[in-house]
DNA sequence: CTTTGGGCCTGGACGC
DNA sequence: TGCGTCCAGGCCCAAA
């Protein structure tokens, strides 16, 4: 469940009930995600209350109050859900990775069938400098990430656009689905390469990722296959897709012959599909 | 420095 | 029904 506005949604979900409690328990039942969770996790955080919840690219981060910070990342296929004051014990489900109980009873409990994500641990301290965060460029919501911050970073950038939008290094939380559909709302062909676009292009495919994200966000992010809000309901911004997805399909508006033209094109960049219009994109 | 390709994992859709 | 192949929203790392 990945992109920025699914990890936002779930961010804003899970604060609700979250925030400022106390984590009372937790098991791990099986370490090995993208990395091997930490033996010690159980350790630093029982009896420690959540006192801060962030997002850094599709990174989520607890802070707690013994100045650790829980990083969890989602991967493909992670998700979390609840269970609130169950009759029965619970038995973990397959590919139900960790456990944890609140204060107030509350379970959550981290499943991930594709076992891509992260949960680790780093003091508060050493967060920027983390192998996760450390690398990392712009958050696309912040005012520093512009048409001339792009425009910069990709000057010396010959792959294809697509690919340097998704490059975590130069913006964050731009993957696959918002990559499309930013380049189809800017009209920019998304196998330009990245030194070739201008100035002007450059501004326009910011803006348009700005507003792609805010209006995933405002929909719950986007509900393909397994990423789910976390009280389970799904996002809905898969309804406003302009081209993901869409092969052969005509994009929103379009006046040609869709018989002779074939529609939305779906071609492979770096092993990821891409979606767009020749017609509008150039 | 940049770019490319392989690998990590499982499950679902599809063709035969 | 079963088997093989391909595909999936992410990210890291070695090698060129």
């Amino acid at each position: 469940m990945p992109e920025l506005p699914e990890v936002e949604t779930v961010l804003t979900g899970m604060k609700e009930f979250l925030l400022g409690q106390t984590i009372r328990d937790v098991k791990i039942f099986s370490p090995k995600l993208r990395n091997i969770i930490p033996k010690n996790l159980r350790k630093v955080v029982v009896n420690q209350r959540v006192l801060a919840m962030s997002r850094r690219a599709k990174y989520m981060l607890w802070t707690l109050e013994n100045d650790q910070t829980i990083i969890i990342h989602f991967g493909m296929t992670g998700v979390f859900r609840t269970r609130v004051r169950p009759n029965e014990k619970y038995h973990p489900e397959k590919h139900d990775h960790v456990w944890f109980e609140l204060e107030d009873g509350t379970e959550l409990i981290y499943r991930d069938p594709r076992r891509f994500g992260v949960m680790d641990l780093c003091p508060n301290a050493q967060l920027e400098q983390s192998c996760y965060l450390n690398h990392l460029g712009y958050e696309p919501l912040d005012r520093s990430f512009s048409g001339r911050s792009l425009f910069d970073q990709i000057q010396r950038r010959k792959i294809a656009i697509k690919q340097a939008i998704m490059d975590q290094k130069l913006v964050v939380g731009v993957g696959n689905i918002y990559a499309s559909e930013s380049l189809f709302l800017a009209q920019i062909d998304p196998d330009r390469a990245a030194n070739q676009l201008t100035y002007e292009e450059a501004v326009r495919l910011v803006s348009a990722i700005k507003k792609i994200l805010k209006s995933a966000i405002r929909a719950g992010g986007s509900t393909l296959r397994d990423y789910r809000r976390i009280g389970g309901e799904r996002g809905y911004f898969q309804a406003s897709f302009s081209v993901y997805d869409r092969e052969g399909q005509p994009c929103p508006d379009c006046q040609c012959d869709v018989k002779k033209t074939g529609g939305i094109k779906r071609i492979v960049q770096g092993n990821r599909s891409t979606f767009y219009c020749p017609t509008k994109q150039r």
